[in-house]
DNA sequence: TATATTAGTATCCTAAAGGAAAGTGGTTTC
DNA sequence: GAAACCACTTTCCTTTAGGATACTAATATA
């Protein structure tokens, strides 16, 4: 009745993968979580489309609408890679149309904590912005 | 909205359950939070970077040394984006040769939590890769 | 027959990120 | 006079992220 799509289990780890690179150095060992953390969940998408996921299961035209400024092209690709590290599972229901439900997996729940201290973090930093735009400091930011 | 749709009544209640308690502004102003953090904060080296540096004030080759794989060039313009964010602060020192420190202000601080989360999810993840190669779950990738 | 809907692909493109390797300028030490 | 140290810069290059726009197949509805 439902299908789900064939992957291929999880990406390597470049750090696990390149043992000379991290391996026995002290230095490195205390930014290497971050660096390995960053490394799949990096980018514009990934994390506020686990952060919408984890709301509730929805689906491809849905997200669309939902996350501002995604394209198709690049929601598709995200939405693999999400998959591909087990963060969210693709479920097919032979409806007509097709419908397609992408929801996190019990894995996206570890990142529940990240979660909240970007979006509480993010919340605040927009309000220093806000702040120094008053100020009339000149600082990018994506909104206003 | 109810969907004519011949659908699995599974798919038609996830739907109005959607509607009813996820509306799309709640939504959308949710992730903003996210990504105006990603905004500033997105790469694969500013969190590491503040995170050296919140713990402890460090030269330039010191950040080069520390930091693997970064090149001077990177790191030059990196430390510009965190100085032009506020979030690190450099000093020159006339010595010879020069002296350059490079030390987090107050405002990194704010991030405490975030690079706790990150870390702490950073070290189960590799932990969790870790015991998928051992299962033999893991298929060969890029970067191998 | 025409149109709408679903979940995406296909093509083409630009900008940014990132990296390798060498060089710079001022000063001190050998 | 040569070499080394520091904090970068310069040049050239490859890769990746992301985006605009158009398109697809299968079915159902008007």
């Amino acid at each position: 009745m439902v299908s789900k799509r064939k992957v291929s289990s999880f990406v390597y780890m470049k750090t696990i993968v390149n043992e000379e690179f991290h391996g026995k150095q002290e230095c490195t060992s205390k930014t290497r979580n971050i660096s390995d953390a960053l490394y799949v969940l990096n980018g514009k998408w990934k994390l506020p489309l686990i952060y919408t996921l984890r709301e509730s299961p929805r689906r491809f035209n849905e997200i669309l609408k939902l996350i501002e400024g995604i394209t198709p092209k690049v929601l598709a690709k995200e939405l693999r890679d999400l998959e591909s590290n087990e963060f969210i599972v693709r479920t097919v229901y032979p409806t007509t149309p097709v419908t397609v439900i992408y929801e996190t997996t019990a894995y996206s729940d570890t990142l529940r904590n990240v979660l909240y201290e970007l979006d509480h973090w993010g919340e605040q930093h927009r309000e220093k912005i806000k702040q120094s735009i008053r100020n009339n400091k000149v600082v990018a930011d994506k909104h206003l």
